[in-house]
DNA sequence: CTGAAAGCGCTTACAG
DNA sequence: CTGAAAGCGCTTACAG
């Protein structure tokens, strides 16, 4: 189908410059697969698709032609047209975290099987781009939303989504009270018998360096910490000052002023493997010793939590297979199931290493 | 526009369960913004993108009902109409490995900071799905691909990408002799310098347990580690069986195996950080004192590399500013930059810590 | 300043 | 089995 050279008036205007998209060259269209194989483009959907309505023949020199002009579908041409990306959106708080990298790999994996991709979103340890990344994901007609950290200062964003009828699981953190779908662990519990242990080793004067109180995971631990230790007829030596950042950092800066505030501490009992690294850090320039002066417990059993010398005694949260139940029950809901909002708990095991001894 | 309420034919099929798609219901679309604020569907266009076109309060109106129909723009549409998503792909070995996960880091932040999104791809450490994931991208209209391991079973994925003018940077590894940008340290340099401080050290009876020689990272690494060792005068002890893979396991297998053959090493040097603390697994189950049995050296400086009681000698890669300085030559790529591929080789740091020593 | 219309590259009923 | 056509939701010249 011929076309005029291109409709240019020949008015005065400057010789315009035209910023032409560098796409003229790029992108071998369907059009043209048909043209050159001399039949409708209806034929070739057909034939790329591997559906029904072109005889084998036809089918076998479409695909010849495609493969000759190296013909390559739209994703974003069928997504618009089908409403459907076959994708699923994951936030992560921050990628740089293993935490949440092994969760991406669960993911990735269930979706991968289905047929669907993940597009992973980093929105920022204060989850400031939260709301952003979510939309932009609807945007882009995502089939749904996984979230790794959610905080009650989301509620309005789930609420939105859940309006929009677009489906998505919470993972690891969850909204209290919210009838949403979520997976994770029974952190009450975990930190529960964390801190039996701790009591059973004979430690005496235990400090608490847990998460952010927002963080349904951080709160879960920390009380259940405090529950064994009462239960065991101690009293958290910084009962008013046990919340903090999940970072080595904060880890660092907390237990210095701990061990200048309550130079009687035994145990230090944190919200996750991070901080118990941050103090570890400053147990070496304080030059306590560990398990000896001082017993430690991490959270998670991250990979470096058992790394050469370092065998902390933690929890071990099953990450992967959280990021691909979460991943199921997302698929699910994209898949039209109406069943009421689940909470899946998955198993958590206590890790019993090094940091932590009998007391003599 | 009233539509026949389906046209189901009232044939002998079965009541066609139909499998309606969900969204019927879901998407607000420009044109209904349209109709409520009684424009065109090109006057709202124009209001949504701050582009000229209409006047100041019919912008208003247009953005008020906007936001009372709860209207978002589809990328989808805009990205087939445009041509261009805005995206650039990052092809990740393992995005459970937190070696990636900085760089991808730095690439988020540089992309956002020019309105570019991220699509994050895990490819498998086999890389078996690197060149599905790259043209997935493609597919989806990103605007240029960010690599992080490539090895030469990947040129001719490289090459179909540059006759199809997607541009593309390669992270860390590249393919030696290719025409094309890249952003990395001076392995080989590194390497070097650790060999010398070992020998430095005093240390004589050497191993190296470098990754696979695929990677051009790790070949330059060993090189290097090789290179200062015979300047020293000293030969590798297992010159024929230095690679392997960059895994913890790999590290403990090979290790063990190391021990058995060669009882008299006193020093490893390792590829990477992962390696070095599987070698360190060994050293505790045999009993053997680092760096006082053996000196043993990373290579990345992994968070986990300075945690606690392990503290690693090792170099320090600039991962996240490598994620970064990629982005920025990609996005010059997309924006049309046709200068020369560059290599841009980011400065190292060698860092000694405990796990080497000044030998008696 | 505003509107009508073409078109991005597909998929999917609908007729022959 | 095959083809012509409508339409997904936008953007962007092009006329008024």
């Amino acid at each position: 189908m011929p076309k005029a050279e291109s409709g240019e008036s020949a008015k005065s205007n400057p010789p315009a410059p035209v910023h032409r998209p560098r796409k003229a060259t790029k992108r071998v269209t369907i059009t043209q697969v048909a043209e050159h194989a001399g039949v409708s483009i209806a034929a070739v959907s057909f034939a790329m698709n591997g559906a029904p309505g072109v005889s084998e023949d036809v089918r076998a020199r479409i695909l010849d032609v495609a493969r000759e002009l190296n013909f390559r579908p739209s994703r974003t041409a069928r997504d618009l047209r089908s409403g459907q990306a076959n994708t699923i959106g994951l936030l992560l708080a921050d990628i740089a975290n293993p935490f949440y990298s092994e969760l991406a790999f669960g993911a990735i994996s269930a979706a991968a099987e289905a047929g669907f991709e993940v597009f992973v979103s980093h929105v920022g340890v204060d989850g400031a781009h939260q709301a952003e990344a979510a939309m932009t994901q609807v945007d882009r007609h995502s089939g749904g939303l996984l979230f790794t950290s959610v905080t009650s200062a989301d509620t309005a964003l789930l609420a939105e989504l859940t309006k929009r009828r677009e489906p998505f699981v919470q993972l690891y953190r969850h909204i209290e009270g919210l009838e949403a779908d979520f997976v994770g662990i029974d952190d009450l519990a975990a930190g529960r018998e964390l801190g039996r242990h701790v009591v059973e080793c004979g430690y005496r004067r235990v400090a608490v360096l847990g998460g952010p109180p927002l963080s349904s995971a951080s709160r879960n631990r920390a009380n259940g910490f405090v529950s064994a230790l009462t239960d065991g007829g101690l009293e958290v030596v910084n009962r008013s000052a046990m919340w903090g950042a999940l970072t080595r950092e904060s880890g660092i800066l907390r237990a210095r002023e701990l061990f200048r505030d309550h130079p009687d501490i035994d145990a230090v009992m944190c919200g996750n493997d991070v901080i118990a690294v941050g103090v570890y850090d400053v147990c070496r320039e304080a030059g306590l010793s560990v398990p000896g002066d001082i017993g430690l417990t991490g959270f998670d059993d991250m990979s470096f939590a058992s790394a050469g010398p370092l065998q902390l005694t933690t929890i071990t949260v099953p990450r992967e297979l959280m990021g691909r139940r979460g991943t199921e029950i997302l698929l699910d809901r994209i898949g039209g199931s109406t069943s009421p909002a689940q909470h899946l708990i998955l198993p958590y095991t206590l890790q019993v290493r090094e940091t932590t001894a009998a007391r003599p």
